[in-house]
DNA sequence: ACAGGCGGTCGACATTGTCGACCGCAGTGG
DNA sequence: CCACTGCGGTCGACAATGTCGACCGCCTGT
């Protein structure tokens, strides 16, 4: 029976129709949004409403996604094994660099991000754990490209969202830009995504030598570049971070 | 159509089956723990790999969850609303008090942390977002028995499982409790679930007085106790701070 | 009082998911 | 070295199952 069976195909359009969404959507919203009788959609939302995936405002009707997804998102991340074993190199990074740090991996047409260290000093940051970053403007993703075809495969051939001036939005540029990612090791991304914001990534494998994920410092422009470019201390740091992270789990099974 | 759909249940029941289980399981081991045809659980694994809700390890076959979830359960707590109003009143919580916050909904049988201040000290600490507390056992949880039918009803009538000696194992005592605790407006619990850890909670309600969840702050137990009791002005704190959520709360809609 | 929208229900229909036998492969122990 | 046993995965027949669109009662704004 190899095709994918309706009713799943569609509760998970329903959910990721409700994430998407800022706010709660009615049963009539979900409906016409996705094609379906208003019979059917209802039949899954209660479904989900049943297992915790769907939350309904008692007095509004409307739906939202449930509490039972957090739980299951938080389970994992206690399974993920790169996470497990990048936690406490992750952290001594963020120590060394004193900047923020995260870990991310290649999901659909992005970077999520799977752990995050706060940078050292106590200024209020909000966790990213669980958000989503562009492949072609972010350190990260620029080093999945650039080492990993599935990404590249994922990112097709533009023309990218340009988010400053200095996003690249080119296949072209972005080919190139990973050739020489792939030559010096590792990708630096000033202020082509955020204004104000640079950040250095290098690429984490596992045994056999597959890419995995990536780490990344991530931190204001004044304090990560030094006479336009990125510091070479914190490239080091941050490609010594990766080696012992891909290390570990080369080590680490069985 | 009052039923819900199979194939959706199944599949929640799949997943949720992953989360348990700490390592991966086979298409075997899945199909016979629920009781499935194997040709039945690898359709609904395959749906559910292909939305990306599971993840198979491809050389040994395996399964576990998929990386969407976490995405997803960002989404749930981004549109939380409690928790968005709270957010702000937990941070000043922690710093008034000098101790850890946690923001938690009734899930299930349990207690849902949603929300998690670190105590200010830099002291290395796990983010408990997303994971669940024992009801019958912790502050927060106490809390929402003593004033959410529902959160009774889901406790049961024990006897209840026993963590460390004054772990309340019965439905007499804990009910006893429940009326203390709606007597004086607020919950402690002093080791009841972890040796050493004492906590202080209070309940939040929306604009109809309904329970939607708690905060409480957790500490060591020579910190948050003076005496052999908690310090009042911890209590004092936290039962200001539930109200000013609630004010919020009430106040915040529409 | 009405019209229009909502969430929710119902029952007939046939699409759809389910089942259990089967396949090829890998590891294993005789 | 070769049965043998377990694995993940496939196949096709069958009927149970999810789907559809009309319908219901309710609330809201007019």
């Amino acid at each position: 029976m190899p095709g994918p069976i309706q009713s799943l195909s569609r509760a998970a359009a329903i959910m990721r129709l409700l994430a998407g969404g800022e706010r709660r959507l009615g049963l009539s919203e979900v409906a016409t949004a996705l094609d379906l009788a208003k019979g059917t959609a209802h039949g899954i939302l209660r479904t989900l409403q049943q297992e915790g995936f769907v939350e309904q405002d008692p007095e509004s009707g409307k739906y939202q996604l449930g509490a039972e997804l957090l739980r299951l998102g938080q389970s994992y991340l206690d399974v993920h094994e790169l996470r497990a074993r990048a936690l406490v190199w992750a952290d001594d990074l963020a120590r060394a660099a004193g900047e923020t740090v995260y870990l991310g991996v290649l999901h659909q047409q992005g970077v999520l991000i799977v752990h995050h260290v706060f940078r050292p000093d106590d200024t209020r940051q909000v966790l990213e754990v669980g958000s989503m970053q562009p492949l072609h403007s972010t350190a990260i993703g620029k080093v999945l490209v650039a080492y990993d075809p599935v990404a590249r495969g994922e990112l097709g051939d533009g023309p990218y969202e340009s988010y400053t001036l200095r996003t690249l939005t080119g296949a072209g540029e972005l080919d190139a830009e990973c050739a020489l990612i792939r030559e010096r090791g590792w990708a630096d991304s000033v202020e082509e995504t955020w204004e104000g914001v640079a950040s250095i990534a290098a690429l984490i494998q596992d045994r056999r030598r597959n890419p995995v994920g990536a780490v990344c410092i991530n931190g204001p422009v004044e304090r990560v570049c030094e006479d336009g470019f990125v510091k070479p201390s914190l490239v080091a740091s941050v490609r010594s971070a990766a080696r012992a992270i891909s290390r570990d789990l080369g080590a680490g099974r069985f």
